[in-house]
DNA sequence: ATGAAAGCGCTAACAG
DNA sequence: CTGTTAGCGCTTTCAT
């Protein structure tokens, strides 16, 4: 690989000018310079850029679970507005595991310029070390309980719910379960306390076995219902914190011949591309990921080209309710 | 930011030392090296470390669509082994487009110690590019058609289409049409010839309106099926080539209200986590992508840190068919 | 506008 | 085992 001298040697300059020619600036020997770097295949090397410079160009973004619709959508969002704005985006993984998140954040700490997260949950040490220091970091989809200096941007996960419980007791529903996600995460947290506050608001109690907890992952939507099918007395319908869990519980209703939504009713959190081909198609509580994901990265953009010590930004997006064919009104009590 | 002369200051010896007590040589002061890297908070820069030592310690993956589940799960495969080994992973989504792989390309290049990636397309100039060079590539689920050093694991194609065909054909079907991947690129290609020997294999013409040209996105699989069902003769059956192309085949059908497979037998490439919860639960051919992900790390890393120069070996893995609801007995010809 | 030179933070010869 | 020292490739003062 040829170097800034190689560069220089060959048009006769010195290594500043080839410098200052690649940063756009007007050089006198521009042509010749210009020839040698085409000449010679150079292109600057990113690393000692950086170490000179402190930039990286990149953005690093870290979700639960890439596998998740949501979560895709939400990073096509990001990459939307951080690409041509010239910054790389750099993906990870957690995979609900913390220990993954700490170990991508040290990673991605310091080879990016700022942090997209969705952090795991609401005590998130390792996010929070981050607060108050140089790399801004934005929080998406979910939030920490501590008061901090991030921008986030989140649904919301409490109207959500209201419109799912309202549209449950419009169909005249009274038996509601709730698969839910873990409450140590904000969405898990604020869908739940959404749900119980809607049905309080109905008039109508919520039976503690109707309450399922889940990790928003398909294995715990699939135990949770079948928990509920085993009671006695079965609810009339399931509201499924997430998308995921709502395959889940999909496919164990699946397995035992239920019909949905004659035998129950299924409304979920977050819509799929695919949610209407599902059998049946399923009624969800949706919103714009990809325009969560816009939102994030203007923010974050705004902290690194713009006023970095603007306070701290939560913008809210909204929800909407998509009726599908997997709820409608229940024939009777539903007994084992 | 600590540096590494802060630590050595505070230790009272050379930064050599401090470095040789970093990368786990035994050292006479390390206990206080220790103490005085805890007392400051010192980490390492990344960045100065690989413009001296030139090791990343990351790997690139490209991938055409992260939203689609196979090369999601592809990830975690590759994820599976990469990590452990001290790699991080840094994801690109070319999300089909030849510019944005490139560009993807260009920025992985300089920041990682090697790239997975499946190219585009088979005359993919990018990729190309980096034959010979010193920065290890393997190419997975897709090829080139040029004679390469890269590394390869791919699907079995041309087996899973004479699955799909011969599962058809077994019970009664000879009308049968095929929506294709782009022919440009390798998956593309292979399984559309597997799909056409098969054909013939079978004694079976194929006519040209029965060959609709998708290009493995959700959008085309949709228009393919459209177009299909306004010929006046339908075919009995479709073998979609993959599994975004099947739910936008799907969603057609559902909009014009046909009914699957009384109607039209639908057949697949690529499983999904939820295939066996859509109406109907599809049949497909699977494979396992997790595994191939994790085939295309070792082969990776291989190169990294066993033999630089070994041969470049080409990983075939096997297909299956899964029969699900989907395919069933022609009822008769099908007419407009 | 240009060049010389310092230095970003680290590693690896080299000499002891 | 240890310290000294020379860079890795680039950007950026500081003179000119």
């Amino acid at each position: 690989m040829a170097n800034i001298q190689d560069v220089a040697r060959a048009a006769g300059v010195s290594t500043a000018s080839v410098s200052r020619f690649l940063s756009g600036k007007t050089v006198r020997s521009g042509e010749a310079i210009g020839r040698a770097v085409r000449e010679l295949g150079y292109s600057p090397s990113v690393v000692a850029r950086t170490l000179k410079s402190g930039r990286h160009d990149s953005l690093g973004v870290i979700v639960p679970d890439i596998t998740n619709p949501f979560f895709a959508g939400l990073v096509k969002g990001i990459d939307d507005v951080a690409r041509p704005a010239g910054f790389q985006l750099i993906l990870g993984n957690s995979d609900e595991d913390p220990e993954q998140e700490n170990s991508l954040l040290e990673s991605f700490v310091p080879r990016t310029d700022g942090i997209i997260i969705a952090p795991l949950v609401e005590e998130d040490r390792s996010v929070l070390g981050l607060d108050g220091q140089s790399l801004p970091v934005v929080l998406v989809d979910r939030q920490l309980s501590i008061e901090t200096g991030f921008d986030r941007v989140v649904a919301d996960n409490v109207a959500g719910s209201r419109l799912a419980v309202d549209h449950l007791t419009s169909l005249g529903h009274s038996a509601i379960a709730f698969i839910s996600g873990p409450p140590t995460s904000s969405p898990g947290r604020s869908r739940r306390d959404g749900f119980l506050r809607s049905m309080s608001a109905h008039g109508l109690a919520v039976r503690d076995d109707y309450l399922r907890l889940g990790d928003f992952r398909e294995e715990s939507g699939f135990h949770g219902m079948r928990a509920l099918w085993s009671l006695t007395d079965r609810p009339t319908a399931v509201f499924v914190a997430n998308n995921l869990m709502a395959i889940g519980a999909l496919k164990a209703l699946n397995d035992l011949g239920v019909r949905v939504p004659e035998d129950v009713s299924v409304i979920s959190f977050d819509d799929l591309s695919f949610a209407s081909l599902l059998n049946p198609p399923l009624t969800v509580i949706g919103r714009d990921e990809r325009e969560q994901g816009r939102i994030a990265a203007r923010l974050l953009l705004r902290r690194l080209t713009g006023d970095p010590a603007a306070p701290a930004e939560k913008v809210t997006v909204p929800v909407e309710l998509v009726i599908r064919r997997s709820t409608s009104s229940p024939r009777s009590p539903n007994r084992k």
